[in-house]
DNA sequence: TCATGTATGGATAAATTTGTCCCTATATGC
DNA sequence: GCATATAGGGACAAATTTATCCATACATGA
């Protein structure tokens, strides 16, 4: 893990939600989990763009800060499970409304990103 | 400005909301341009743990992305206001909330960094 | 003349996040 | 034996964001 130079500014409360679930992939994450239970190598699967290593760190992130937690069943082969705790389920409502503001702006995003000549296709 | 090797995924709405809002002072820029309209000088002054470049990129990018309309008033010495558009309005709430969840998280936040060695003072 | 305030931006460095490559270890199935 | 699946992580590279340094230009006031 990477250890930080500069401090996180705990004094404001946008920038300690943002530490929380700010990660590439720890929204959709979250969004998987609160449907249910699941174990890493099932995370794996359905994030095919994302390499397996950066899923297990964002995992680790998310329990560290109390949002998921683990569950190791004993015996070989190992089996994991990773859940949502009460704290993770109460971002559910951030997440929604970042996803519904997101998805209303997206035509106006598709012509900015037109505009500059940067859309794939 | 940094030219993305990557396009942002703009089929994930929290993904577009994040690029929108997600730089380091963009929603310190909003909060104080949702009180009222503000030079970059002003912007500069309350912002004193940013260097005024930095501040500059993040407004232009708000207004890339039509959160901010810039004014040019003609005559010199220039002057330059930055107010906010309906869009940008349209993002208070959810600052709002990131606001809110990271106030009620920091005594958990704390204590996370408390016990991993990672507060200074 | 020289410092100050106004607005802006190039070039570059530092910090941070994300991704890739490859390794450990164990059990099962072919 | 060898491939596969399970879970995990070290070492390093690439991408991205943020910061620093210094430059432009013009007017005013000491």
């Amino acid at each position: 893990m990477y250890k930080k130079k500069i401090p996180l500014d705990v004094d404001c409360g946008v920038k300690i939600s943002m530490e929380v679930m700010g990660g590439k992939w720890e929204t959709y994450i979250l969004y998987e989990l609160n449907k249910g239970a699941r174990r890493p190598s099932e995370l794996h699967r359905m994030f095919t763009d994302a390499s397996p290593r950066v899923i297990n760190q964002q995992l680790k992130e998310l329990e560290r800060y109390g949002m998921v937690k683990k569950t190791v069943y004993p015996g070989l082969p190992p089996h994991v499970e990773y859940s949502m705790t009460e704290d993770g389920k109460s971002l559910m409502p951030i997440i929604y409304m970042l996803e519904q503001w997101g998805n209303g702006f997206r035509p106006k995003m598709l012509r900015i990103l037109e505009r500059e000549g940067s859309l794939p296709r």
